[in-house]
DNA sequence: GTGCAAATTCAAGTGAACTTGAGGTCAAGA
DNA sequence: TCTTGACCTCAAGTTCACTTGAATTTGCAC
């Protein structure tokens, strides 16, 4: 359990230390001491910076990722809801999927109207007609 | 070839009309005509703005998104930028694979510090020793 | 002990992506 | 023709996630 200092941790996250103070100030994170006034981190918090950062990436608000990690703190940690947002990053990735395909697509393929190219038009098919489902 | 109004762009796609008038705004999209003052689209642009949305759920900018739809316009099209993109892409959906599975883990395992489950560390690790090549 | 690079707080500022509101226009149905 | 509801423009406002700057404090190398 080593405590290291904010910019260690900045060094080795990725996150600058005005988002770490940002992250404790909403509630995200905590440093477990102080040595006068600097924070000292125990190096769980890169497990947590690393959850943290892909959460972000999956599109969820700092809030609700706070909500996912801080569950089990003062009895929570909803088990059904945690599958619940693992659906919705698996959704996510299937649409990212489409994405990667179209991009490649298009990077292809000599057609100078997508709309017309049926290998095109299959995947945008597929990927409307879920979209539809999903603001319906 | 048909016309359809901002309302029915708006049902169909589930982005709403003052988010379509910002889009036309930035150059994302443009409106083919008008009735009167009324903008009319061509339904390809259902197409646009699913890859729109599925390129903000990537975490592109409405600006990359922009050059990336709209590199065909003015001659422009840099395919193996779109190939470079689309790596991006996967290298997100793999990020998200890792969090489908801590979200699941977490969900499903009993034990109450997950840092010290050889499992949950095993994904971490990988996960950050991937992330530390990102921004190193 | 002295100096200073690096940390701290707190308030205000920033950029992206929209939304809202006020005031005006107009296509279409009764 | 007249009404009316949906659309328009343009400026200003909002939210999120941070960043920046000013003023202050302090751990640590010398």
């Amino acid at each position: 359990m080593k405590s290291l200092d904010i910019a260690e941790i900045s060094r080795r996250s990725g996150v600058k230390p005005s988002a770490l103070r940002y992250y404790e100030e909403i509630g995200l994170i905590k440093a477990d001491s102080r040595k006068g006034l600097r924070r000292q981190y125990d190096d769980s918090v890169l497990d947590q910076l690393a959850l943290i950062a892909m959460g972000r990436a999956a599109g969820f608000s700092l809030q609700e990722i706070g909500a996912m990690l801080g569950g089990s703190e003062g009895f929570g940690l909803d088990r059904q809801r945690l599958h619940q947002r693992a659906d919705e990053v698996e959704q996510r990735i299937r649409e990212l999927r489409v994405l990667s395909r179209a991009l490649r697509h298009v990077a292809d393929c000599a057609a100078p109207d997508h709309s017309q190219c049926p290998t095109f038009r299959r995947m945008m098919d597929s990927a409307l007609s879920r979209a539809s489902r999903t603001h319906a």
